[in-house]
Parts: structure tokens; C-alpha cells; sequence
DNA sequence: GTTAAAATCACACTTTAGTATGAGGATTTT
DNA sequence: AAAATCCTCATACTAAAGTGTGATTTTAAC
């Protein structure tokens, strides 16, 4: 950041300082406008370009970070809070008896969830239940 | 890309004309170089800038669904190709016994590789397995 | 050409996952 | 109040996953 705005000065002197020197040293004047306002404006765009990747960059990544749940879809599937609870609970590697323990049910509380989970997913293991609830942006 | 290139092309008659008539019709000779430059620089810094960004959002969501392997910790962990191979079938929501049928070998050859690549992950399921491997980015 | 690693297959066993079916209580909607 | 959903729990069963140990064969490295 504080690179960026060094090198943004230093090129706006080294521009003008050269523009001088074009101007007082040779005296062609025969340089017309169009020819300045296009050199400077190729540089820094050029310049704009760069700075604006690098001001962008880690805000691109934070976006990307970002997960935005996919309410549309979870309501045309249908799936309840509880399930959604279950599901990103197993995303996370938990089996079926630690989910049971993190919420504090019994195990075939869970296997009731992924049961029609698996249904409403249509899917036939939690491994394929992960993948396409990600693919659907239900879990991050 | 085209609208880009358009007003990318308006925006430098436009500024060539500004200054024209600023020159010539109300004959201000004070505006010093450096304040030509300036508002050029500032004018096409920002369009440098919007211009980065259009033309490197598509190039930003390719790159992000380009995979790139993370060899470092590939070799690491020990992980083999065709341990490799499996997990990534794996991660795909496939069985055991799918995995066999694809890679044309038998349960138990698949059974030995996922056990092999949960002690060298340190996990003890496959969904333990899939989520550690997408965070050190060994699959996609 | 021996060592080392990778890939393959095998058996026996335990644990976990998933299916089918049913049912009771709580909450919300009609 | 009745219907619908959701959350909960249960039994019994089948299927798949995971563990432990061991072995053979190929392939690459030294």
C-alpha cells in the first residue's frame, strides 16, 4: 500500500521532470497535445491498471472468503434448520455419534437428519451430500 | 470489452478537447505543466483502474476455479499419485467400492489406500480426509 | 542387483453409515 | 380445531467404512 503510492509519486515527478526536459532541452514544439495528453495518459493507465490489482487483490480474496448462504435453494429443497445444522456439522468430518454429541440427541436423531438429507439432496452417501451442498452454496 | 475500449476512447477525445478549450478560449497560459499532468494522470489512473478490474474479473473467477495442486505439501505428507487418485474420487462422493470399479482394482487395493492416506493425513474418516485435503489444496 | 517405495490383493474383524418403518410432542399454518 | 412441518426417539436390519496384519509384484533409485 505504501509501496504503491511511492511508486505512483515517484513516476508523476519522473513524468513531469521528463516532459521538461523534452520541452526546454530539444524545443520541439512541433510536439503537439495529442501527443502529450497520450503519452501520459498511456503511463498512467498503465500505472491505474497496477495500483487497482493491487488495492483489489485482498479484497477479491476476502469476497471469495465470504460465504453468502444460498437461501434460494434451501428453500426450493426444502431443508430445516435442524438439517442444515447436521449437514455442515458433517462437512466438517464429524461423524454421525459426535454430530449426535454436539447437539445434544441421540444418534438416530441424526441419522433421522441425514436420512432426509440424503432424500432431499438426492444423494445416497454424505460424502456426495457434502459435494453438492457445496456446489449449492448451502455450507462454506 | 468492446463498451471498454469505447469509452476508454471518448473519455481521451473528451479530455483532448477539455483542454483545447480550455487553451484556446479562455486563453489561461498560467495552468502550469505540472496541472496538465496531474489531471491527466488522475483522470486515466482512474480509468486504468476501472478498466484493471473489468478486464481481470473473468480472469479472477478463472483463476479461481483453476486448481493448481499444492505439491509442497503433496510431498510432505508422502501422499503417493495414486493415493492421490483415490482421494480425489473419494472427495467426489464416490464408495469405496466405485473407486475400485473406476481405477479397475480390487476393494481391498482402495481400502489400503485410504488407510494409508488417513494415517498420513491424520484424520479417521473420509470426510475428515476430503476436508483436510481441499484445506492444504490437495484437491480442488 | 539389492534396497526402497509403490501398488496390488487378501482375510478377519469392529465400527460406522445408511434404510425402512413407525411414532410422539411441539409449533406453525390454514 | 385440523393439517402440515419439524424435531425427536426407537428397533432392526443391510451395507459400507475402517483396522490390523501380512504378502506379492512391479517400478524406481542407489
Amino acid at each position: 500500500m505504501k509501496k504503491t503510492i511511492l511508486i505512483y509519486g515517484l513516476s508523476l515527478a519522473a513524468l513531469i521532470g521528463l516532459l521538461r526536459l523534452i520541452e526546454y532541452r530539444y524545443l520541439i514544439h512541433d510536439l503537439t497535445l495529442e501527443f502529450y495528453v497520450g503519452a501520459i495518459a498511456l503511463v498512467f493507465t498503465a500505472l491505474g491498471v497496477w495500483a487497482g490489482l493491487q488495492l483489489t487483490r485482498k479484497r477479491t480474496v476476502l469476497a471469495n472468503s465470504n460465504f453468502v448462504l444460498n437461501a434460494t435453494e434451501l428453500g426450493r429443497l426444502g431443508i430445516s434448520p435442524r438439517e442444515l445444522e447436521v449437514l455442515d456439522l458433517m462437512s466438517c468430518g464429524l461423524s454421525n455419534q459426535e454430530i449426535a454429541d454436539h447437539l445434544f440427541v441421540s444418534l438416530h436423531t441424526v441419522k433421522s437428519h441425514t436420512a432426509s438429507l440424503f432424500l432431499k439432496l438426492d444423494v445416497r452417501r454424505r460424502t456426495q451430500a457434502i459435494r453438492k451442498a457445496k456446489e449449492l452454496q448451502l455450507i462454506r
